[in-house]
DNA sequence: GTCTATAAACAGATAGAC
DNA sequence: GTCTATCTGTTTATAGAC
């Protein structure tokens, strides 16, 4: 005995109102972009947006949340996975969290825009918490093994190096957003060797194997 | 015979309006900020605030107006300087480009505000072209000179080059307005260590003098 | 489930008294 | 020059017909 039509009918709605929803507010940024523009970019009614989501808002967080499973998804994998040079896992890692950045155009505009009211509404800040600790946590654990190995330079302060390693993928996030001449894809191998770069010694050569 | 009571008052008033107007939509963004709150922020009323200025938008244009006069200023200042060592030219000019994000935390946040909207507000957007394009400009300069005197590495595509040391200043600002635990002067140190991270060969000493 | 019509609150901006 | 009172349009959200 089924029930009704709901199923599978009801949340592919739901996630094309979310997906709808992603790109024009990574465009607009959410303060800008009302409930209208929300409803006739998903191709449906005012009251239609209001029986799927309470509110706007909500709609906000549902695609912040979506986002953060995935990253959280892949980080987990990479944690998990033993490789034997300890720089190189750290670099794997890293270049999956700035790829995301390369993927369209309104993926790196979606995070900014995140990024920016979270650090205005504590309802969305808590929503992204999870994701960025869990970020630089894994950083942190990688860049250890690799300091323990002896392929980073003694003298970096470990937290500094972490900061700056999660600050200069923020930043390919950031220029792709706003530099229409920035391609990230293009740019992200720059990125990896700058990370190279912070970590190697300033006076001394990377000990190779 | 003077102009009644004019002069220097009603410039005093104006920048005061601005002053904590820039405070005010650091701090909530532009969008959230209403010129109710702009007023009371000021201490004056809504009737006041539209007698100093035309309305909202143009309130914040002229916040960012002065802003970029006082880096054109900086930046002018610094290329007319002659140094011997071109490198130490580059990087004192990046460190006078990232200082700003120290000076105090509602700083950086103006300026990612600032960024962000210009990417949606064609007025917003050419208010502060001008400040950008001198801005890579000068390190496009800077960079050229330290190159020909062969103090970086050769491979190093010059456009990404610079792409790459202005996202790393921009980079600086996005922590210093969005991370709480991230200090701009005690990370900006390991800044210019990045920056010259990037510039030295990855796979030979830079060369010294 | 989806729509149209509408309520309730609030935004930016103006009028005009003092 | 500064204020209070008010206009006008828009926004989020709800009611209720189909």
């Amino acid at each position: 005995m089924p029930r009704r039509v709901d199923p599978v009918k009801h949340a592919a709605k739901r996630q094309h109102i979310l997906d709808s929803a992603a790109v024009l507010i990574a465009e607009q940024g959410y303060d800008r972009t009302t409930t209208s523009q929300l409803c006739s970019q998903a191709g449906i009614s005012l009251g239609t947006l209001y029986h799927y989501f309470p509110g706007k808002k909500q709609i906000f967080l549902a695609v912040l949340t979506q986002d953060q499973q995935d990253t959280a998804t892949l980080l987990d994998g990479l944690l998990d996975a033993e490789q034997s040079d300890a720089v190189e896992a750290l670099m794997t890692f890293v270049q999956h969290l700035a790829e995301p950045a390369t993927a369209h155009p309104f993926v790196p505009k979606l995070v900014l825009e995140a990024m920016l009211q979270a650090h205005r509404d504590p309802e969305i800040r808590s929503t992204l918490e999870g994701a960025e600790t869990s970020e630089r946590d894994g950083i942190r654990r990688l860049l250890a093994r690799a300091t323990a190995a002896g392929q980073v330079d003694q003298e970096l302060n470990s937290d500094d190096a972490v900061a700056w390693i999660s600050a200069l993928i923020n930043a390919l996030y950031l220029e792709a957003a706003m530099n229409p001449t920035f391609d990230a894809a293009t740019q992200l191998p720059l990125l990896m060797r700058t990370v190279r770069g912070l970590l190697r010694s300033p006076g001394k050569q990377h000990p190779r194997a």
